[in-house]
DNA sequence: CGTCTGATTGAACTGATTCAACGGATGTGG
DNA sequence: CCACATCCGTTGAATCAGTTCAATCAGACG
């Protein structure tokens, strides 16, 4: 059980992997850094998300995950780990699951920064994240807490801050999101979703079995 | 065993996983489709790829398959995979590792995406796609077959096809590549990766006990 | 208070797109 | 064997989405 400050970093590209960890509080993000200093956020990690099941068959990590907010986070050591998977099928399923549908939703992000507009992509980045929000009771009605920085939604799309800035005030001009003071309000999702083209089955998140989290 | 044509699909975004594919010969490639027509490629499967160990865990297919040339594949029936899986911790192992190093694939092709420049992107992709098949001993010296149409790695980068035709001429004048009749040359694959700032580190080439793949 | 980080604005610029046309190679049917 | 179609690569010119740079503003915090 450890614990980070904000903007800071629990794993760092190029390291030897160590542990498994799981995110309880707090927003993580994973990132890459070309030499030159240009930086890509590839996937957000919420409260309850696993980092990367089983990290430590790899030699180094290549990519690194930071801090958004100060973050809470369980570390599973290797053989812990190992141990979980040989104790239970129905562990070893989840965490296939698990790593399916983060393959998923980085391909869902190739394909967002690959195709779709500025607007289009913001909107399709806040349909998502307030989703796994929901998915884990940390909204409340149609708004929840939302730690990113313009520069944070930058990196993750591909964009400039000066534009992420100038879209999401378009994003407001349309009632399509009120944004202020680190809270997210999507007055009416379905309509969020139809103009960023989001379609949730990349989330899978109608997997069978999905109960069995809580009671195995 | 199956075979199917170029340009063919071998699986459909929405249908119902049926098992787990292995090409065999020939090029493929994942893409989706936005519903206004818009395609993003998000991998491409050379001979030896696995396409997507235990899908059938998921209720349906968050993309398709298509492929690139006339390809040859294995179809592994879940049963038979699951049978696999269990007989041997290395070949579990050797699974996870392959999930691990897709979607360590999945992470830089975004970052690709999403940072470099168009010119860097399409060295990027060139460089990715020469290292894997060298790693499969379909590289002859510094050239190898390369059957993708210049709107296949526009698909694949984001970027029009006429953009990359453009592109691809300036990185021929420059001598970074000979690109024609289905051919590729890279007389200098270090500039190439130089110019891209392609570090093959996510491809994890290092893993411990490679070699037992073939033995085991 | 001064300092810092993050949000906002304006104006000039550019990398990449769009649209439309053309060329060359390959294949096919009459 | 020619006529025609198709696919892919190539080119030009106009346009635009998003960047760049630089300045300003607002709130938070010690």
């Amino acid at each position: 059980m450890r614990e980070v400050g904000a903007r800071r970093d629990l794993v760092r590209e190029g390291e030897k992997p160590r542990a498994v960890n799981v995110v309880l509080d707090g927003w993580a993000c994973r990132y890459k850094q070309l030499p030159d200093g240009r930086r890509q956020v590839v996937s957000f990690f919420l409260p309850g998300d696993l980092c990367d099941a089983n990290v430590f068959i790899l030699r180094e990590m290549d990519h690194s995950i930071g801090a958004i907010t100060k973050v809470r986070y369980a570390e599973i050591m290797p053989a812990d780990f190992e141990d979980l998977m040989t104790q239970s099928p129905r562990i070893t399923q989840a965490l296939w699951w698990h790593e399916l549908v983060t393959a998923a939703v980085q391909r869902e992000w190739t394909t967002n920064v690959g195709q779709r507009s500025a607007y289009e992509r913001i909107a399709h980045l806040l349909c998502e994240l307030f989703i796994r929000l929901r998915q884990v009771q940390l909204t409340e009605g149609e708004s929840c807490d939302f730690p990113l920085t313009q520069t944070d939604i930058a990196d993750a799309t591909g964009l400039t801050s000066v534009h992420v800035n100038r879209t999401l005030q378009e994003l407001r001009r349309e009632g399509l999101i009120g944004l202020a003071g680190k809270r997210l309000t999507i007055p009416d999702l379905r309509a969020l979703m139809n103009v960023s083209m989001f379609n949730a089955n990349y989330l899978h998140l109608d997997r069978e079995g999905r109960h069995l989290d809580a009671n195995d």
